[in-house]
DNA sequence: CAAAACGGAATGAATGTTCATTCCGTAATT
DNA sequence: AATTACGGAATGAACATTCATTCCGTTTTG
């Protein structure tokens, strides 16, 4: 139980930067330690090892990401405004943490996840899921397995995510607000 | 220049099954011998090294890929058809060459593609890049950036194309259909 | 035509390197 | 002064790559 917290974070947070950059395999201990200034065996002071150090940083996302979609979903709207309020939420979640979502998205299924991390993770989708069977119901939301939407949705967010950081596409107001359009006709049910 | 084609090209099946289930990190050259029955040795008999190997795969399946896009492509047609016409072809491939996408697309912009895999990539995305913008001019697609675009159909086909690889989704005629639907409504102009 | 010699393909044990993890001397904190 | 935190060299395991050897089809020789 460290009294100086700092540490700890510095190493969180260089991890999930090198492993969204180069993956958890190609990221090595001593890189974690180099970035977080911090000395190699730092890191073992905090998480027992390579392993449970990529479990906790994976469900520590989740969870928080998950906080995020869920705090003040509008319930009672229309799936419209259910629609932009996940979305808008996914944008602020990156804002708020550059590497994150992309992190999560490429290790997730990955071989070393643990049972909890695996179970935090399908417990994040089951908010996108209720969402698209509850508008799927109204009429509002396409005829298509909510699996399937959602990796539209999720596919192409992460997709404009990585052209962004990358620099390729700046994330303008205008871009945004086209994204999420082109996302909404993509689910939403046409007459 | 071979004599026996069979070996180079159980090594390359080999390690494109195995380097898009686990990433290049993850897959060991003994791995990928023992998947394709061949002393690890026999691997250097064919590829100089790892990074050649996995350069090699990449050049060769953007290559089919384009080549598999382009054959047939309907030059005078609406853009509606011409996106069938892709979407058709993006499906097809990945019917022939299962794990092909997913490795291209998982490991585009790693750190071990030299500039000659890095070029032949952009030249993959200047076929759908010149798609959409022809597509614009006619006011047939949405007004958004090209890669923004590209980024939204390609990650959500590939999000879809793991989730029938992992079988919690079947490719069905109809789910094919619904999501060339989906996608299209992503892309194309509403009026 | 049989037998011997040849040569390239294939092998997997051996090599050197890199990694995750441990260990221990030093620095900071109480 | 004792306890805890820290850093980075040390360790052993696992890896990519090499290499001496085997194997096998073809060619040469007697």
């Amino acid at each position: 139980m460290p009294t100086n917290r700092t540490k700890r974070e510095d190493i969180l947070d260089s991890a999930l930067k090198l492993f969204a950059e180069r993956g958890f395999d190609a990221t090595t201990i001593p890189m974690i330690a180099g970035d977080a200034r911090v000395g190699a065996g730092t890191i073992y002071r905090y998480f027992e090892n390579k392993e449970v150090l990529v479990n906790t940083l994976f469900q520590h996302y989740v969870q928080a990401f998950k906080g995020m979609l869920e705090e003040e979903y509008p319930q009672e709207s229309s799936s419209r405004e259910q629609f932009h309020h996940l979305f808008q939420r996914m944008v602020q979640f990156t804002n708020e943490h550059e590497h994150a979502l992309y992190f999560i998205k490429t290790h997730n299924g990955a071989y070393f996840l643990n049972e909890s991390s695996r179970k935090q993770f399908s417990c994040l989708w089951k908010i996108l899921r209720d969402f698209l069977d509850k508008g799927k119901e109204r009429g509002e939301i396409r005829q298509l397995p909510s699996l399937a939407l959602i990796a539209i949705i999720f596919g192409g967010f992460l997709e404009l995510e990585q052209l962004i950081r990358s620099e390729e596409l700046e994330a303008s107001r205008d871009l945004l607000h086209g994204v999420e359009e082109s996302c909404w006709d993509a689910v939403r049910h046409h007459h």
